[in-house]
DNA sequence: AATATATTCGTTAACGTACCCGTCTATCAG
DNA sequence: CTGATAGACGGGTACGTTAACGAATATATT
């Protein structure tokens, strides 16, 4: 059924009853100067009592405005595949807001190299956007650059993981220290009395990702709460290749052997799940993120639950939100915490990132 | 913010480009008659050469078409206030949609009587919308009612449960199956040897709602599958009030005193925790659905895991579908199954219905 | 040949808002 | 009283698309 749509709302319709031009509703609407006190009351008035509410549609057709927002995050690399999912997200945000006068410009950096990352957040800054979207890995690096585009008014998301400083428009991602705790909630289903649980933390920078330690700190407090954290050991492995890890895992696993849980605080999991195949132990393997390596072991029953944070989503939400801020100034929750999503070897085909 | 760029797009430049007006382009976008074969393909290379696509804005503000859609989902009761999430998404969508041209129309049925889901599907025909939103409880009254709306053209979206007709737009839902048999992994790792699974079943409908069954269906597969099926055993409740439920549970457990793991194959697991609780049982327990009440016994550790499959998401997602598919002729996935989420104590608090 | 009918196409006014530009009025200094 | 100035306001066009209406031309019917 395809009828006409007839309200006697809109600027006109204020106009009409306060007996002004729309262009005088105009100014009251975007509280601009040009206006008597008098009329600018009466027609608040109206806009009250009519409860007005912007035709969103018509009021993006008609800005001739363009805003620019820049992406900082992490380049897909060799080692990890995990940043594609954030990317994705972006790439689906960038299309779905493109046509509302929406520029997205990306930049990538190596999260081995310090270097990258400062070098991009200098040629993000001489393009002078209009927000920026950033995954701060180096935290000092991060908090400089944050601080300048404060300094400059340049409104900033964090996705991944969030900054100490304070002064985002939002962070929106995990709550590390509580997926880690749940972690260990589920371990706690999964361990019988005696039995050992191994920590594993696999990267190049250990202590200057604080995705690993909070992780871990959250796994550990659980335990420490319920009394129970003698039976667990530990591994930090600085070299991320697959021999170099292999060999630290055997190395533990032959001085210990009745290690039962073996809990990896990223998605490097895929590679302790090679070796844990390979040699042919019984152990229950916990890792982290929804990558297609890691899903390929879990559906070989060799990992039993990954925790996932939507990294997808991570993208998208953010840059929708720098959007709406932008453009509507729509009020952003100021911490948004994903999910913390458990999955199995039953579940995952169902999962959405 | 910078000013516009001027795009040398949209039907004024293939217009231009094509020497006609942008009518005559209107009409080939719209597949409308009144366009030469000639005219019409070249206008379509045009569009294929600037890969035109349409500015959503503009198309929606200046449709003077109004959208009339209709939602039949059951009333919340007191039973269980499982349905007020799907009517969250309804409402939120409505609040979303509004402005642009949809007029939403909630009707509700009572869950415990056919008559009253067959009266509003009266009055929805009565009411010829454009689309209808369909939780379709009851089977065979919804297999009626769809074939009538297919008679009559009008498209419909399923939520919560499929139907075995097909013809409907899209079914936004769970995997029951799958849902059943995830919980039955879990239990996998919960169990151990010799120790009893207890499924309860609770409805005055038992036989009539598929849900229940498909999910045991499933969860029983699991073990068959394991050759571990002759440790469950099973209770069908056919009273909703606490007390009736209690007397059972009572029975059964005196009757068995090894039962280690209860899975309830509906929302109504808090009067089973309730039980539990008051009964100091040492079991496991799991079941279905982010309700309050719920949350409230897996917070004090009496549920152990809840399965949810994001009742709130599934209005959302089912009247925007219809939306666009209605607005835009937007392809629409026949099928979309929602991820099947594990809750447990630790990660409740951050999950979004 | 005259008329009717179909086919193909263009003109134009919306849709609701943004904002440039110009006009009008009041006030005040000189 | 004149001219300048600033504040208060309206007119009008643009944004990209839809679609009603009608004009122009071609084809069929008598």
């Amino acid at each position: 059924m395809k009828k006409r749509v007839n309200e006697l709302t809109g600027v006109k319709e204020i106009a009409r009853r306060a007996n002004v031009s729309i262009a005088t509703v105009d100014r009251v609407l975007h509280n601009r100067k040009g206006v008597s006190k008098q009329t600018k009351e009466k027609i608040l008035g109206i806009i009250e009592e009519l409860n007005y509410e912007p035709n969103l549609l018509a009021q993006r057709l008609a800005s001739r405005k363009i805003l620019r927002l820049a992406t900082l995050i992490p380049e897909i690399s060799k080692e990890t595949s995990f940043w594609d999912a954030p990317l994705k997200g972006i790439e689906q945000a960038d299309k779905e807001i493109k046509q509302f006068g929406i520029i997205i410009d990306k930049y990538f950096y190596d999260q081995n190299k310090i270097e990258s990352f400062v070098e991009q957040t200098k040629i993000i800054l001489e393009s002078n956007p209009d927000g920026i979207l950033l995954a701060p890995s180096f935290i000092e690096e991060s908090v400089r650059f944050t601080e300048k585009c404060r300094e400059l008014n340049i409104p900033y998301v964090l996705i991944d993981s969030d900054l100490p400083n304070g002064g985002s428009l939002s962070y929106i991602g995990p709550n590390l220290y509580h997926s880690g705790y749940l972690a260990a909630h589920l371990v706690s289903y999964l361990i019988k009395n005696g039995e050992k649980i191994l920590i594993v933390n696999i990267s190049r920078e250990i202590d200057n990702h604080h995705h690993l330690l909070k992780k871990e700190e959250g796994f550990r407090a659980y335990f420490d709460k319920h009394k129970k954290s003698d039976n667990i050991l530990k591994i930090d492995i600085r070299d991320t290749d697959l021999k170099s890890i292999e060999k630290y895992l055997s190395n533990i696993f032959t001085e210990h052997n009745d290690i039962r849980i073996v809990f990896v605080t990223n998605s490097r999991v895929s590679k302790v799940a090679h070796f844990i195949d390979s040699s042919k132990k019984d152990v229950i393997l916990i890792g982290y993120d929804f990558l297609k390596e890691n899903i390929e072991y879990m559906d070989k029953g060799i990992i039993d639950f990954l925790v996932c944070q939507k990294p997808k989503q991570q993208g998208y939400r953010g840059l929708i939100s720098l959007y709406q801020h932008l453009a509507f100034s729509s009020p952003i929750e100021k911490i948004y915490f994903m999910p913390i999503d458990i999955l199995t070897k039953e579940n995952s085909a169902f999962y959405r990132n």
